[in-house]
RNA sequence: GCAGCCGUAGUGUAGUCCGGUUAACACGUCUCCCUGUCACGGAGAAGAUCGUGGGUUCAAAUCCCAUCGGCUGCGCCA
């Protein structure tokens, strides 16, 4: 017999089926047990009556977290055992025969929770049964639904998602990248990227006019709640494009993408306000503006755009020279008088409930202003020279381009009412960047360092 | 780098301010009983280096010092 779901089990009463799962929890009645089978598609009771005598036996003998697998008639249980708070409450298999597939230690803690309670540090130890928990199953479907969701959207519009690498150059300036040393080259060294964004412009001047990524992004910077070293965006960038373009595909997306996949939520504003800069850091004394009217309605969705931002931060960095507000490639507004004080960008946040949950800009496509703007930025013979690349590139004919890259871990954690982005992540570290499963990072061998040209000089312990 | 909060059976907490008998409670675990439970029920049992090290004291989970770990926030995050 071929085994199935227990999702298929609601079209088979009256047929013996085999099923296979976790026991979720059994109920010993002496005589009579009950046991709560869960596998990826649900949970249903298995009731095991006496006169089945080898199955009995088996059946008392098993614990939560055990694997087996049951082979019974599945029945409509009579109008007084009807569960109406469980989805197969209705019906119940009258177990006929009973296998162990695996034993399990009792777990670390309880897996019937939504785990909040639980230490986070044998959560993340634990992550493999961590993740057994209802709430965090539906986290990774959801998760998977929104993706699945944005690959459609966009492939269905012409965009085409392309692979980046991994292994790429450190940049000056951002943030502090996570590196890689090289063997075949000993003493030099990749970076992981930031985010895809200098590949992503170089594919526009490749002609591909429409292309996205869900990407992984890394940084190494001190993690928060609404952020880890490592995360997933969804970056996308087109060819002969406006501004308004980018915000009417994301708005459109979007506003299809919780309409369709969060019936019950509803928009504070729609469409969403498109905020100056200027007036939200007045209003709001933020630039990540909250605009819901009901903060404590898990279900009011306050998305809003903020515009029309200053080309550089007002204050001149300790070189004395000016910091790009969102990054080098943003294309400033008024190209003619570059006043750095004054010039404003086409830059575009996306912010959801006081989150950011998305930036692009309209990138700069004239191989003068881009230079014009690494002066201003201040940077170095050096420093310029970790863009030629770029430069070169801009000479052989660069379509307008622009784009935008969308935190997904933050969007579907909010989408979650989830206080936590590690919430939605399968295998997330800790605050201090760590792996507790896997016990990362950790030392090389002294074989690997030889190879590689390394020494490790000191350690902190 | 800085600040705040936290660390006590497997899990979650109480006890700490104001030191004093056997460290308490809930859940879980184990044994026995139980034919309609679904947060099953009943009877019983086991389970704690009180994060670690040092100090003060007749006496430390409790006071002091140091240290390790966790979470949250600030810095940082083009």
């Amino acid at each position: 017999m071929k085994r199935i779901q227990i999702k298929e089990l609601k079209n088979k009463i009256g047929e013996i089926v085999k099923i296979a799962g976790w026991v979720d929890v059994r109920r010993d009645h002496g005589k009579l047990i009950f046991i709560d089978l869960r596998d990826a598609s649900g949970k249903a009771q298995m009731v095991v009556l006496p006169n089945y005598e080898e199955a009995h036996k088996v059946a008392s003998a098993v614990r939560s977290e055990w694997v087996i697998e049951i082979e019974g008639e599945v029945k409509k249980r009579p109008d007084k055992m009807i569960n109406p708070d469980l989805e197969l409450g209705n019906i119940e298999i009258e177990v006929k025969a009973v296998k162990i597939l695996n034993e399990s230690k009792t777990p670390p803690f309880d897996l019937a929770t939504d785990g909040y309670e639980v230490n986070e540090e044998v959560r993340l130890k634990y992550r493999y049964l961590d993740l057994r928990r209802e709430r965090l199953q539906k986290n990774l479907r959801v998760r998977h639904n929104v993706i699945k969701f944005i690959r459609d959207y966009l492939s269905e519009r012409d965009f085409m998602e392309v692979e980046t690498p991994l292994l790429t150059k450190s940049t000056p300036e951002g943030a502090r990248d996570f590196v890689v040393p090289s063997r075949l080259h000993p003493g030099k060294f990749y970076a992981l990227p930031q985010s895809p964004q200098q590949y992503k412009q170089l594919l526009m001047v490749a002609g591909l006019e429409k292309y996205f990524q869900i990407a992984k992004c890394l940084r190494d910077e001190d993690t928060r709640g609404d952020r880890q070293a490592e995360f997933t965006q969804l970056d996308l960038e087109m060819s002969f494009t406006e501004q308004e373009d980018v915000l009417n595909l994301m708005e459109e997306m979007y506003t299809e993408l919780v309409e369709k996949l969060y019936p019950d939520k509803k928009f504070t504003q729609k469409p969403w306000p498109r905020l100056d800069y200027g007036d939200v850091m007045k209003e709001y004394k933020t630039d990540r503006p909250d605009i819901r009217k009901d903060k404590s309605d898990k279900n009011e969705l306050g998305f809003a755009w903020v515009v029309n931002f200053p080309l550089f931060e007002k204050e001149k960095n300790e070189k004395g020279h000016y910091a790009p507000s969102h990054h080098m490639f943003t294309s400033p507004k008024g190209v003619e008088e570059l006043e750095p004080n004054l010039a404003k960008s086409f830059q575009h946040d996306l912010v959801l409930n006081g989150f950011e949950i998305a930036g692009g800009s309209i990138r700069i496509h004239n191989p003068h202003i881009q230079t014009k703007i690494f002066d201003l930025i201040g940077f170095s013979k050096e420093e310029k020279e970790y863009f030629k690349h770029m430069l070169e590139a801009f000479e052989y004919g660069v379509p307008p381009h622009g784009g935008i890259a969308s935190g997904l871990d933050r969007l579907i954690s909010i989408l979650q009412n989830e206080p936590n982005i590690r919430e939605v992540m399968a295998f997330p570290k800790t605050g201090d960047g760590r792996d507790l499963m896997m016990d990362a990072p950790a030392d090389l061998d002294k074989k690997q360092l030889k190879e590689l040209g390394l020494e490790v000089k000191k350690r902190k312990n």
